[in-house]
DNA sequence: TAATTACTGTTATTACAATAACATTGTTCG
DNA sequence: CGAACAATGTTATTGTAATAACAGTAATTA
């Protein structure tokens, strides 16, 4: 059990070089050398030894890495090994599409519930996951032990519905609503803010050209 | 015209205050005090000074920013003076939240076009937008003189599609795809993976919890 | 077997971002 | 007025991430 603490980007860089090297395997590739994960990923293949570096993973001498042993080393790195039970609140396109990501991965991640106010929805299956009255939260992410949540709402409702989500003990969330959310630090926040990535887009784009 | 290059974290926040300051305004706010936004944001006040102070705006001594003078600054950084055309490759309700948001707000990010294979939508309006087919992009890219494009197709498809949008002169994209693309340095590409970013959540809450 | 090649693993350096410390300036109030 | 206050603007420091430089090692080949 590693307890060292890894650098935030390269856990975010693990969590991607898995997807990648899941395809490589599906292709039949066993190695694979660390200049070619990162051409796949347009970084340099120092930052990919260095990251498996961290890890503490080291491949055979001049045939690169096992494919199927990193991918298992990057998972006991990163996957927990108890489940982590996470629901969706306000099940749009946006939630099912990570839904259907995660449905047949054999994830420790598991996608246990929906959330929404569209009476249609309540009490249904949405792809494949059953979906609650929003009234429900509470007891619900109790009863489930559901631990994170993955914010879809409108605007207007996302700093009520986070704070009944804190209320219920939830300890991480990622917020994919348009405002800034207010949560205690025992929470983890990942905020994912699509206009101001647009608009970053936009501000670079411009100062290229002029 | 301020030349000078701003910290990109400082953009993405620039975008940030923005929102909230339009809020305020809209509240009736005229003047701010660096530690409110700041309390809006999760961040220190510090910060926001340094912010506010690479973009060379000086608020009136103790009274705080003035609301509507900083909105214009700041639109003055981060927007371009020209208007900068977006079109939305697979109009699923990712884009047309994105469209939903920047109609009527008189911004210079206009979307001007989107595109998907669905019959059904083609040549149609969605969420007031026109819906082109697919295998028209290059010739409408050039047409509307497109430069952003927001990816949000199926990942098979991601990467032939992002090799038209080069060839068509695109330059910037903002990829909402799981698979990481090849792009030229020209063309900005801002990467906005969802998968990790839920990974990197369970990660973190994993951590906290062992 | 010694030199060369083609990689990996580690350390050192540089660049970037956040935080802390401090100087400055109007305002209030004794 | 001038001390205390409450805010901003700037510089200095620390922390984090990326890059560069280099050391090490198995395989190959003359």
């Amino acid at each position: 059990m590693k307890m060292m603490k890894l650098p935030e980007k390269t856990v975010e860089r693990l969590s991607i070089y898995r997807r990648t090297l899941l395809d490589c395997l599906a292709q039949g590739k066993t190695h694979i050398f660390s200049h070619e994960l990162a051409n796949l990923h347009n970084i340099t293949a120092v930052q990919v030894r260095r990251d498996i570096m961290f890890i503490g993973y080291s491949s055979m001498q001049r045939k690169g890495y096992d494919v199927k042993e990193l991918i298992d080393v990057i998972g006991g790195i990163i996957d927990s090994e108890a489940r982590q039970n996470v629901a969706i609140i306000g099940i749009g396109n946006l939630g099912r599409a990570i839904t259907t990501y995660f449905m047949g991965k054999r994830s420790k991640l598991n996608i246990v519930a929906a959330f929404d106010l569209d009476p249609n929805k309540i009490d249904r299956m949405v792809s494949g996951v059953k979906c609650y009255s929003m009234q429900n939260i509470e007891e619900i992410v109790k009863e489930k032990d559901i631990s994170i949540a993955i914010l879809t709402v409108p605007a207007d409702s996302a700093a009520g519905t986070t704070e009944r989500l804190v209320q219920a003990g939830i300890r991480g969330i990622l917020n994919f609503t348009t405002v800034p959310l207010n949560v205690p630090s025992s929470v983890h926040l990942e905020e994912y803010d699509m206009i101001t990535s647009l608009e970053k887009v936009a501000y670079f784009v411009k100062k290229q050209a002029g």
